[in-house]
Formats: structure tokens, sequence, C-alpha cells
DNA sequence: CTGTATCCTTAGGGATACTG
DNA sequence: CAGTATCCCTAAGGATACAG
């Protein structure tokens, strides 16, 4: 008879640790990206998503816009008066990331030779980094008044 | 004929965006890990990884470790007087990653009701950020220094 | 100890058609 | 517009066995 080694269980293996829970939210490409477009680029609808430049499909779209969902990241409402009007905000909880996702691209933007993101966006992060994400923090505020006050 | 939309370059239209570059570097939640290990834990050699409670397997590992050393996160190197012993160091790139990465431990540590890390930690870093980061940097030079010099 | 090589199963994910 | 459902293929990755 073949012994195998105890399978201990997987689900509790992966609580319990920042990094663990970290990697469980952020360790996915797509989770990413859609975070950066639902925090930095004031994107909000399906369409939104789908149209970014990265080319996500619908299904994977759907499946990790619960997934956000579900990791209370993302705050799914339907407008009042227009049914078929569907957009995600993000939560408190997604938005008290933004400084370590935005020290993270300030870091790609120093080691990634190709990357467009000014200079000045580093540079501003450096004089001023509360300032920068305060900035950032107003600009999803006014976002999101302004989405659900147009018709 | 069927009219397919043209296909863009994968290659490029991956570069050119710091969140991209960011997730293709950390958007895996393996690599994720090991930078974890490597950067707070101390760990270097091949078993050290191994031998973490996630249970990677060692194709994966050996994957992962030439990804990181590609992307010019890892120095890999080769102990002068024992051949067998191969450490993976982090680079400077590596450790510049470091507050971003410690910011989304205190992230984590916030928001995961199942977190096992000390409450201090996130307590220390809130009062004292740069130190804690500065701290954790001549941890890692004291660690490297220990290695290279016991037999 | 530090990996390669191989086998094999499952999950990821692209394309596309369809629904309310 | 905001998704579901399906097809189908590829990559991820677990479990070994093996090599230097």
């Amino acid at each position: 008879m073949i012994r195998r080694p105890m399978k201990k269980s997987t689900k509790l293996l992966w609580q319990g640790c920042p990094t663990r829970y970290a990697a469980g939210i952020f360790g996915d490409k797509w989770c990413f990206l859609i975070l950066r477009d639902v925090l930095l680029h004031g994107k909000r609808t399906y369409s939104d998503f789908l149209n970014a430049p990265e080319g996500i499909s619908t299904n994977i779209l759907a499946n990790r816009l619960s997934r956000l969902e579900a990791a209370a990241m993302l705050d799914r409402q339907i407008d009042p008066r227009k049914a078929s009007r569907v957009c995600y905000f993000p939560t408190r909880k997604a938005r008290d990331v933004l400084p370590a996702l935005i020290g993270m691209m300030v870091w790609s933007v120093r080691y990634d030779e190709h990357s467009e993101a000014p200079e000045t966006f580093a540079k501003a992060y450096d004089e001023d980094p509360k300032g920068t994400i305060a900035w950032y923090e107003a600009e999803i505020d006014r976002v999101d008044t302004e989405i659900f006050s147009k018709s």
C-alpha cells in the first residue's frame, strides 16, 4: 500500500498569513488590472473593463468581478433609474490598498525601461506621497458622484 | 471567409504600463510568496523555499526561481567552497519593492480576520515606516553575510 | 542537496453564440 | 448593455522518479 503524506486542509493553510492573504487577492494578473482600472482610471462598468487594452474575455471578466465582490473589494450597484446600468465601485477596503498599489507602480516606473508612465508621477509621489494618495481618493469620490448624477 | 479582429502584438501590449509590469512579476501567487520568503524570512536555498508551508512542487519552484532571476529580482550564487550550496539573494531591485510589499502586508493584517500576524507589526509600521523598512534591509544584509561566513 | 524529466489531471482562459 | 453558456485547447501544476 502506498503511503501518501498527510494532506493538510488546504483552505486553512492559506489563511493566517498576511502575504498569503494578499497573494489570494493580488496574485492574479486580471484582478490586479481590474483594481488598477477601478482605482486609478475611474472605470466602473462591465464594458469599461472589457474594453481595457489587455483584452480580457467575457467569462473571465465576470468571474473576476464576482471574485472581487466576494472579497469585498468591489461594490456592485444597480442604478435605480435604469436597471440595465450596473456599476462597480471600489470599497473602502480597496481604497485602503492604494498606497501599496501606488508604491508598486512607482517601483515599476523605476525599473521598467519600457514604461510610458510620466516621470512626474514617481517624482510627485516622492515629494508628497500622502498628497498624491489623497488626491486619488478625492478623484474617486468625484468620479463616483458624477456617474450617479448623470442621466 | 471569417474576419478576425487584428491580433495586436501581445508582447508589446504588456509593456509600457507600470501596473502591467507589476502584474507580470507579482500577478502570480508563487512569485509573491517566494519574494516574501526571500525578503522577509531570510530564506535563501532551494530547500528553504521547498519547505514553505504552502507546499510548492519542485518543477514549479525551479520555474519560478528562474523566472525571478530573469526578472533581476533574485541573484543566484554558488558558494565557491561548496558547489552544491546554491543561494538566492534578493537584488537591489527586489529590496526596493519592500515598502510596497510591507504596505500590502499591513493592509492584509487589517482586513484578514484570520491573520496571525502580530498586531505590533502594523502598529510599528504606522509609527515609523521608514525605520521598519530600514530595519528589514539591515536584517537582509546581516543574514546574507552570515550565510557566506558560516561553514 | 539542487535541480530535470515525465506523466497526467485539472484549471485557466480565448472565441463565440446566446439571453434578458 | 451586462452578462451566461458552451466549446475547446493550452498552460499550470501536483506527484513522482531520476540525475549530477
